[in-house]
RNA sequence: CGGGGUGUAGCGCAGUUGGUAGCGCACGUGAUUUGGGAUCAUGGGGCCGGGGGUUCGAGUCCCUUCACCCCGACCA
């Protein structure tokens, strides 16, 4: 990597967008796909999305959600059921209508989400309501053929987890939607160091053939909002659609009430936008692939070279995830690689450490330098990646606090969103209003919103129904 | 689909009035190095996006076509 490239990464400020781009590329992270609009997930980022899963899979068992599979084709026309959802879907489907050498009779879409072929299924497995809750959830691909991609972020083909639950009443399925968001929105805090803006979103922006959706919305470093998960309540739509229904207690035919939620790879995108800095990524040690990265100096040297393995062996059987790197590249090139991909601490040795029985451990959020005793090294430095990761937070929450600008005058809102601010105003809940603002401002908004009708709409003047977070969006 | 741009080595680029292909990085080999991206020597690598034309001669000029990128409309 070359002294440019630093160069190049110091213009966070100046071009984000294209700075988040490169060090994804250049940090062996990601690398583009043959098909426009997809991506080749290299060992090093895969590694974030496995964190991603042991994370989630631990929380879905303690609520029941078991992990299973289901098709990648669904037929067309079971895409068709629900109205609002075949509109909301349809322009961005792939479809197979070619195969075995012939043409299919029915057209095949490739899931780009698999509501309706669960539901399908639901409604076979679905009898009584001793079926119920019934919860499942898939980790797979699914294909959304996007008009611009980005990696990460928006590509045409994703990798994500969708849970899908069905109860028996409207309000343990209105509770099932408010519980995941909880713990989407833990699992970044607590794995990512991401906090994030949760709320339900509006009419215009809600899944589409949903009840109601909610969302979190994660501030990247400069301002704009990224939607890291969604939660849906599908109400009866889908059951209706796919005919789910049960017999109760009193020996009645009733329609399920499901769920659906999910969170992608974007969240990748957002760990590097939200901690990345102009040196490149900055891990959060919980989600570090690497978390601590040891390099030998002057490994020519007696003893260097033993040291640094009895000292990777001692971390490692601690659980502490560590790399040796005992390559040929200087200490330089060494520091700079690592430093580049987020690693934690870097845990420098050489013939000094080893003399006064230390290791020069540097911090990857702060870049200081301690010296940590070899006699106890392990509890040293978990203790130290622990600090490390509540220091990480605390910036994530400090940025957030300071990119949120609460207001009620419209020209002040536009004008905030325009610096980089999210705003926090208040508005009626019509979607027309939220069209002409939208139009107003040509800036892409996000909105989260709480209910509140203590206050005006920021735009029509109205009684507020909601709180709203408004700001530009990724 | 509108508006703008780019196609030359793996990556990033230069290539003048047309004269037969170059630079940096990366890569191979050897040596010296190693506490912040090493140095020297040496080597390999090209359908100049494709097709057609003008010309003794085209990376360069003309026509045509394809691909990709950025900005808008759509989105986890």
């Amino acid at each position: 990597m070359s002294r440019q490239f630093v160069n190049e990464l110091a213009d966070i400020d100046t071009d984000f967008a294209q700075w988040y781009t490169d060090v994804i590329l250049k940090t062996d992270m990601v690398d583009y796909g043959p098909v426009k609009g997809t991506m080749v997930i290299k060992p090093y980022g895969y590694a974030i999305w496995e964190n991603i899963q042991n994370y989630l899979n631990k929380e879905f068992k303690k609520l029941g959600v078991q992990n299973a599979y289901f098709p990648l084709l669904i037929p067309e026309s079971y895409l068709k059921k629900e109205a609002e959802h075949v509109e909301g879907f349809a322009p961005e489907v792939a479809v197979v209508t070619y195969a075995g050498g012939e043409e299919l009779n029915e057209k095949l879409i490739i899931r780009p989400t698999s509501e309706t072929i669960i539901c399908a299924m639901y409604s076979k497995w679905i009898k009584s309501y001793r079926d119920l809750p019934m919860a499942m959830n898939q980790w797979c691909n699914v294909m959304r053929w996007e008009k611009t991609t980005r990696p990460f972020l928006r590509t045409s083909e994703f990798l994500w987890q969708e849970g899908h639950t069905v109860q028996a009443s409207k309000e343990d399925a209105e509770r099932d939607t408010r519980v995941m968001l909880k713990v989407y929105s833990d699992c970044l805090r607590n794995l990512m160091a991401i906090p994030t803006l949760t709320g339900r979103k509006t009419e215009k922006e809600k899944f589409a053939g949903a009840v109601a959706t909610y969302g979190m919305e994660a501030i990247m470093k400069d301002g704009k909002c990224l939607q890291a998960g969604t939660t849906h309540d599908l109400g009866q739509n889908f059951a209706k659609a796919s005919n789910i229904r049960f017999l109760n207690k009193d020996g009645e035919l009733e329609y399920g009430y499901s769920t659906s939620w999910g969170v992608s790879t974007r969240l990748i995108g957002a760990l590097v936008m939200v901690h990345g800095d102009e040196r490149g990524l900055r891990m959060p040690p919980n989600i570090a692939p690497i978390q601590t990265v040891i390099v030998p100096i002057a490994n020519h040297k007696a003893g260097v070279n033993e040291k640094c393995k009895e000292i990777f062996d001692t971390l490692e059987a601690c659980g502490v995830r560590v790399k040796l790197d005992d390559s040929d590249n200087t200490p330089g090139w060494k520091f700079n690689e690592y430093e580049m991909k987020g690693v934690p601490v870097r845990l420098e040795i050489g013939p000094r450490d080893i003399e006064n029985n230390v290791a020069t451990a540097v911090r990857r959020d702060t870049h200081e330098k301690v010296q940590l005793n070899l006699d106890n090294i392990a509890t040293e430095l978990n203790s130290l990646l622990a600090e490390i990761q509540s220091n990480m937070l605390a910036q994530a929450e400090r940025n957030l606090n300071d990119a949120i600008v609460e207001t009620n005058d419209f020209d002040t809102m536009v004008e905030s969103i325009n610096a980089g601010k999210v705003a926090l105003a208040y508005h009626c809940g019509d979607s027309e209003c939220e069209d002409e603002i939208k139009q107003k401002t040509t800036i892409k908004t996000r909105v989260i919103q709480e209910y509140d009708t203590k206050h005006k709409c920021i735009y029509c003047g109205k009684p507020s129904r909601y709180k709203v977070y408004f700001g530009k969006q990724y």
